[in-house]
DNA sequence: TCTGGGGTCCTAGGACCC
DNA sequence: TCTGGGGTCCTAGGACCC
């Protein structure tokens, strides 16, 4: 027992690495097409066009103005971010900002392997990783000896050296602020933040640099005089809880004074599975209704897929739509016991369906199951059932 | 000619139970 | 029959993130 008035044990400080791959799925496009390195090039749009591959061996590439039709830039090279170009934004208003920026379609397989790649590569380093994502990581480095800077130049040398491609890290006391310190010497950089830079390096950053800010909280607080996050940190506690409601309003301030407790979550169970879809016109319920019909099986189907292949089954069936104004409405439904199958899925799905008034055009329409169990927690729960599928199975393939 | 697709988490109200 | 309070589940919407 300490004495009365003897300092409390502190816990040891942590060190909480960040990583991010630099303009991830642009640097595995110019991995497959070298002579694209330095130029603008973006990704998106499911419908761009391959590149041609022509007689000469010679490879011809969409450009941005070539484009017609919906669909956002999911990454931009450096290049092109210098024209003004950006994640999320609209292909056709980045094609009047960079015409002759060189279009690709993206292709996930691709990002997913050097996404693996990675991966194992910083785990040989430190195996105590947070997946956020398919190009970022949390990486907790407190157990480890080595001095900090060798340790992540370590890690950025191992990814180089598995992929061929640059990342970025920060390693600071907590996630929040290894998050931020991760984007302040993007590409390829190596940033280390101790307590006084907090007010140094983080306080003069933007109040929306902090993970959990989004665009409408950082207007909400632009509104209020509030805009970088040294100003968040000087606000009155009670005049945020006003505004954001009391847990909001706490977090707010505790986060612009780098304070962030969250241990690192290093498994995880997926909660949902889903699919959806734009279409390329927006399409009415009645007059399309044949095609709707087609597109609502097909989603349906492929949810089913995904369950199987992961082997999860799910109660909670839903549907998402979006109207011609963006207006978007969900619907679901919970079933006694979960599924798995495509036709079931469509049934309830098409339950959720006629509880909205489908009067007015669509331009997505999506199918979600969620209230997910493992396949093998379903058959802890319900074993008499369990053995009803093991024999149905077992006629197909003898068991002995 | 705005605005993809895959997710997570939070809030809030109502039903229902004790 | 004048009416509390807590807990859990379900549903809908929205903010946010990659």
């Amino acid at each position: 027992m300490p004495a009365a008035g003897a300092p409390r044990d502190t816990p040891p400080q942590r060190r909480i690495a960040h990583l991010d791959m630099d303009a991830f799925y642009a640097s595995v496009e110019l991995l497959r097409y070298p002579e694209l390195r330095g130029l603008p090039v973006v990704i998106g749009g499911s419908r761009a066009q391959q590149p041609l591959l022509l007689a000469d061996g010679e490879r011809r590439f969409a450009r941005l103005r070539d484009y017609a039709g919906r669909g956002v830039i999911t990454t931009a090279t450096y290049e092109a971010r210098a024209l003004g170009v950006f994640s999320a934004m609209g292909i056709m208003k980045a094609a009047r900002l960079a015409p002759e920026a060189i279009l690709l379609p993206v292709d996930f397989a691709a990002y997913r392997h050097y996404s693996r790649l990675f991966k194992a590569a910083v785990a040989q380093v430190a195996p105590q990783i947070e997946d956020r994502g398919i190009d970022e990581i949390y990486i907790d480095l407190s157990a480890l000896a080595e001095d900090t800077r060798a340790l992540a130049q370590r890690i950025k040398d191992a990814v180089r050296a598995a992929t061929g491609l640059s990342c970025s890290i920060c390693v600071a006391a907590n996630k929040l602020l290894a998050k931020i310190g991760s984007d302040l010497d993007k590409p390829d950089g190596l940033t280390l933040l101790n307590a006084a830079d907090l007010t140094q390096r983080i306080w003069p950053l933007a109040a929306r640099k902090i993970n959990g800010i989004g665009p409408k909280a950082s207007a909400r607080l632009a509104a209020l005089g509030i805009h970088c996050i040294g100003d968040l940190a000087q606000a009155d506690a009670t005049f945020l809880q006003q505004h954001f409601g009391r847990s909001y309003g706490r977090w707010l301030l505790a986060a612009a004074h780098g304070i962030d407790e969250r241990p690192l979550s290093t498994s995880s169970e997926p909660k949902s599975i889903s699919r959806e879809t734009t279409f390329e016109r927006d399409l009415h319920p009645r007059a399309d209704r044949q095609t709707l019909g087609g597109i609502f099986t097909a989603l349906c189907t492929q949810v089913a897929e995904d369950l199987r292949r992961k082997a999860y089954q799910g109660r909670t069936i839903g549907v998402k739509l979006r109207f011609a104004d963006f207006q978007t409405v969900t619907r679901d439904l919970t079933l006694p016991a979960a599924i798995d199958d495509a036709q079931a899925i469509r049934r309830a799905a098409g339950e959720c369906l006629r509880r909205v008034p489908l009067d007015r055009r669509l331009r997505l329409l999506g199918v979600r199951v969620s209230a997910l169990s493992t396949r093998r927690a379903a058959a802890d729960r319900a074993p008499a059932r369990q053995q009803e599928l093991l024999f149905a199975d077992s006629v197909e393939t003898p068991i002995d």
